[in-house]
DNA sequence: GATGAATGAGCATTCATTCAT
DNA sequence: CATGAATGAATGCTCATTCAT
């Protein structure tokens, strides 16, 4: 089965390992997220990865030493896509209420242009976290988590929001979209949260500003 | 390692599997809990589950038939508690604002009263819906999405609302909640969901008023 | 390939693992015995041992743990009847002469009673030594070594040695048979050692015996 | 982890192989050698050699042809060294009983001066005589044998000797050596066999000499 | 109903060897 | 001569499931 060729998913691998010498790399990248999304995480085997992606068994060990390797590889590509297109829409942002805005919207965006690599992300999520790069994750999330509430904390910018705790603030700008997006990339839903990403943005703008009264 | 007491959750498997003769049925569901969170559900073997329930293999195979079906019953024993518990607070409901917050609480309420069963049925969701239990979990879950939208869609009460898709209400009513929650299971953030549930669901209810202006 | 019956290989088998319960396990240990002397140990595969035993790959697991295992447990199987063997020869010795003798002569009818099984120990010993059990060979072979010293040092014993080290005693009454059952097993020379044992009996005598001047 | 630099090695393989272009050559073997008594033989892996010797895949295989190959070489190299050793002490040998202890000496001293090769000779030795050059081992070994035994079969050697059959000669001098060498390179005891080499020889006269009664 | 020994297809991984550059 | 990426057959082992007792 040949992989389809699809110009945003090579840009967002070539992001991560660019050049012509890693051109193997990115196949086998390609081809294990097929994979993955089409059977799962665990019942894809390396026989299959082998067969979609044309390398061999040694080439998959050679250039990612194990199965586990192959999966954060690819969850860590997309997770820094996913916060670069994050972080440009974010630094644009003026006010408060865009701030909130572009974090919803670059959610939106980012499922909707990548849904392979969001899905995948869902479900390779939890196996990353209890794996040997468990604790890369974990950090990682702690950084950018921690960027974001300080960009809110910021005096001017929170006299805009309810006084609610800090921990909350994330759960309640970015849940609603989330809780969208699996149920439309689970196919429980049909249309396209790209449709509705004004919408998602504004009801996570009602739930964080103070009210003016 | 003895499976710890926990009337709470007792109480959930009684309901399912109700009787002295189902005791045994009872206590693997819950050593089988304790198992699939501890390792997650593919990584726990049969020979885990016997030594931790203290039951035989065949014991496992005669009740549940398979791995698959142990899975699938733990998986609709936690799902149907959660039901109950649900239309338990929403049928007292009198308004479109307390629909709204009843939605949120009971999740809220669920969750922490029952934080194993809900860890895993979010891991466990993913692998029934693939396996012969699909069907089933679709059909429930399409029962009840359609429950709740009916309820909304009475007209009173869609005019309290925003003007916007049926298909984006439950996201925006439950996403928030659900978010904090996995980030709480996870470990993500430390204070229970317990102590901002009214803030949650004020947070919903805001996101889907009709603004009075 | 049926394996051949030999009923003195039997009797150490059920020596170790005695009982109708424990047949498979004795005729995977024999299959085992014959592979791993026909290819050597770390040439014999699974697949081999499975076909020659007429086991089950499952079986060999269930009864053995590892391929470590069955090596592990064939060789101290083999351990324990040789020290049988010597201890029965040497418990009848009354004099030191006849001590050494026993020794030589409990060593060679050892060798040529279960060449296969002597065989496997030369080759095994030292993967044994280096696995998770080498541990227990050492304190097995310390203890063996140390009751054996004691025994010559007995005064009137010692009185009738040379006054040479300890540590030397064993290698001096044992190296000269070991040798040319090494050379036997091998295919290097062709004579039994049964027919040599009290000339190699003597040799030793003479090693280790004070003279008379 | 770089080579330890041993003069008496170096002079070992710079006798097999000379010259300046053969450095390489001579680097390979000598991290070879650390590699397998360390691990094993079968356990060294190409890319441990690789690592160990600083030297490319390519290299390895140009200069050994392949991993048994380089087995090989180490082994024979370690051979005529020690043939070199024995013959040089041999030869000084002016009566029977000289000659006896040259062997035995001879023995010793090349296991203490050389006993990272001594310990590589007893494991190496199964699997080159398995191996495709088999055939060359027992060659060599056949002459080895024949001109020593020719040595003590001249007749007035003969004539101290006891009548005992020639099969059984090499064994009788050097089968103690050899077994306190071995319980020495394996840590089984701890004194030197270099302190014991005169009780050894002594031991061994004993035990081939014509009692003079 | 209960038991656990037996099964064997299937898996991730290793590693000696090759060969294009 | 030197290199090391690529190969893929082969291996030890796991584990859900069956079934005779």
């Amino acid at each position: 089965m040949p992989v389809a060729l699809n110009p945003a998913l090579n840009a967002v691998l070539e992001q991560a390992y660019p050049g012509a010498r890693a051109q193997l790399k990115r196949r086998i990248l390609l081809g294990a997220l097929a994979c993955f999304n089409e059977h799962g995480i665990e019942p894809t085997t390396i026989d299959m990865l082998k067969e979609r992606c044309d390398a061999s068994v040694g080439n998959l060990y050679h250039h990612f030493g194990s199965k586990e390797g192959l999966v954060a590889a690819l969850f860590f590509s997309a997770m820094d896509a996913h916060a670069v297109l994050t972080d440009e829409a974010f630094s644009q942002a003026t006010s408060l209420r865009e701030g909130v805005v572009a974090l919803v919207h670059a959610y939106v965006d980012w499922v909707t242009a990548q849904p392979e690599l969001a899905r995948f992300m869902f479900q390779a999520r939890a196996s990353v976290a209890k794996g040997p790069h468990g604790q890369e994750l974990r950090q990682r999330n702690r950084l950018r988590g921690k960027a974001l509430v300080a960009w809110f904390a910021e005096p001017e910018r929170q006299a805009g929001l309810r006084e609610w705790p800090a921990e909350l603030l994330m759960s309640l700008i970015i849940g609603q979209a989330e809780n969208y997006c699996r149920a439309w990339l689970s196919g429980r839903v049909k249309t396209s949260p790209q449709q509705y990403r004004d919408m998602l943005a504004e009801a996570a703008w009602c739930s964080v500003a103070r009210p003016v009264a």
